[in-house]
DNA sequence: TGGCGGTACTTATACGAGTAAGTACCCTAC
DNA sequence: GTAGGGTACTTACTCGTATAAGTACCGCCA
């Protein structure tokens, strides 16, 4: 069963080739006749009619696809929600919305990938301006959506973003009374190239507020999350702040599985919001963005940056807010 | 600056753009010199040629996108190996995999936004065989590459999937000892239409092995969790089986919390295998599969199915197992 | 010396859409 | 009665690639 192309319309509806395509794009300018619009309209629903996606991009020198990269944010849930508003909102503007999960062992097969897909737009959100598909893609001509954030060399946005959610989650557990912090990581993010930036702006909340804090290393296994707990529960500190509330909550576990007062004695918290954090007893604090607000900006920047690739389109990232749980539910 | 097409590159090395196709594409049965092979090489390299992706899609038929939506499954981490290890094999046979995280409002919107995006074939896991989507691709001639499970009407392989990781589930906690158990699922799930598949399937399994098998609804919120654990601490049952990680999780540090001794007086286990499951304390029993495996098998379907849409490419999904960890660590 | 076969190319066409430019017809106004 | 202008179309070309069919040249053998 070969694909019905407008040709095949036209000869039903007994027309020409241009008549339907003028007639399906509404173009301005044309006029056509209530009888030849009905003839046409009638064959193409008949036939059931879909214009060839391939042609189309290549007769107009774009294609409708968007590329939103994810890397390693893609297990996020706050970024499945993001994607989400950003595909509808597009989906309503004709586009569509391509997110990819893969993490690429190289920059360069990220680009190869990237470039093959032939987007006429992409949301740069994970990826370092540096980063060699970037410079590629915007070179290909790629229109480019991201961010007004300030950026450093070798970082993203996101990374960026990510720093700003850390240090409000520092903040407030400093707010509600915390005079001896201890910042759980694992090794992974010690060892990664965000590490420098996050832990001095950490060390400068803390300083400004004058607050003693601790940076640990602790991995996602019950070893070490318990031997962690343990020299906690004996210690001085008076709070735990999780890289992620996948680290966080188990820790959370282990303490109150210690005995520990959570969070009388010492307060924990996250950064992601997963389901499990606002069912967890006590519930755990943690830090998080809406996403909807997201999704729609994204998607407003992208037909502005199709049209005229060479100027990035920059969006508004909207603000970081503490979820506030019985975790860190103590008053100052 | 216009992207550069083939008729550069023979312009360029002084040549056709024939000769230019059939040395790049390597096209057998054509023979071209060395020195031309060089030139041409050399002058696609320096002017940074790249074939436009929509024209070459427009000549042959077919583009080299495979598409792989996820629905909800999008935030499991799972999947998200499963898509790295697929899309790896993939890009290394030229295609492009892409996974569609999005959930649509409707069947209709989804089938205009895949067709829009006009792959060679789609991985069906998550869509039942009559969704309008799967039917609507099929008819465009879209390879489709699907499990080898026996799959009923209106049901996905991946709810076929599910049922068995729950199936697998109950059966851990039936032999090691259990004699009442409870199974906890969020309302949504109780208003699914996997619901009846799911529930007959537990309720056999339970009976075969003379248990008692309780359902109960139990929402992701501080408040449901702790009511159904202060409920099931003063009761008989003694294992909680959870729909999944993320409501497992809460119930077991909640029944923790309330001084029940588990595993010792009640087990629990989820599905799902999230990070934080592995660091609980109690360390928590869960249900996983291998995905490096699948994202493989998936990726080998692909060239067969694109070579011959018209029959549907079938592979073995790989085995689910139960990750036994100190939660259900007890010996009958 | 003419024909055959191989090598190394080129010419020409198709894929399916969008759109500028042309044409045929009718109606109105001077 | 014909020039002008609108309506309702059609013709013809284009996007960048793949490939069937053609051509020109060389060497070899009968």
């Amino acid at each position: 069963m070969k694909p019905v192309t407008s040709a095949d319309v036209a000869r039903e509806a007994g027309v020409s080739r241009a008549t339907v395509s003028y007639l399906l794009n509404n173009t301005p300018g044309q006029a056509i006749s209530g009888a030849t619009r009905r003839r046409v309209l009638d064959a193409a629903k008949r036939l059931g009619y879909t214009p060839n996606r391939n042609a189309r991009a290549l007769r107009l020198g774009r294609s409708d696809i968007v590329l939103f990269p994810l890397g390693e944010a893609s297990l996020s849930h706050v970024f499945a929600h993001a994607i989400n508003a950003c595909s509808a909102a597009l989906n309503r503007q004709g586009f569509t919305l391509v997110s990819d999960a893969t993490t690429y062992p190289s920059p360069e097969q990220a680009a190869g990938a990237w470039l093959r897909l032939g987007p006429a737009a992409f949301i740069d959100l994970i990826l370092p301006a540096d980063h060699a598909a970037v410079v590629q893609m915007i070179g290909a001509g790629i229109a480019r959506v991201t961010t007004d954030i300030e950026v450093p060399d070798h970082l993203s946005a996101m990374d960026i973003i990510s720093v700003e959610a850390r240090k409000l989650q520092l903040t407030h557990v400093i707010d509600r009374g915390a005079i001896e912090v201890v910042y759980a990581a694992p090794r992974a993010f010690y060892e990664s190239s965000k590490r420098a930036l996050l832990l001095s702006e950490l060390d400068a909340v803390a300083a400004a507020a004058g607050v003693r804090l601790r940076l640990e290393t602790v991995e996602t296994t019950p070893e070490s999350v318990r031997a962690a707990a343990k020299r906690w529960a004996g210690g001085t500190c008076d709070a735990v702040c999780g890289y992620s509330d996948d680290l966080a909550l188990p820790i959370l576990t282990a303490l109150v599985s210690l005995g520990v007062d959570v969070p009388g004695a010492m307060m924990v918290s996250g950064v992601d919001d997963i389901p499990a954090a606002s069912a967890a007893t006590p519930a755990m604090t943690t830090v998080t963005w809406s996403v909807d607000e997201l999704g729609e900006s994204l998607a407003a920047g992208v037909p502005v940056a199709v049209l005229n690739p060479a100027t990035p389109v920059r969006y508004a990232v909207p603000e970081l807010r503490v979820v506030v749980r019985d975790s860190t539910d103590r008053h100052p």
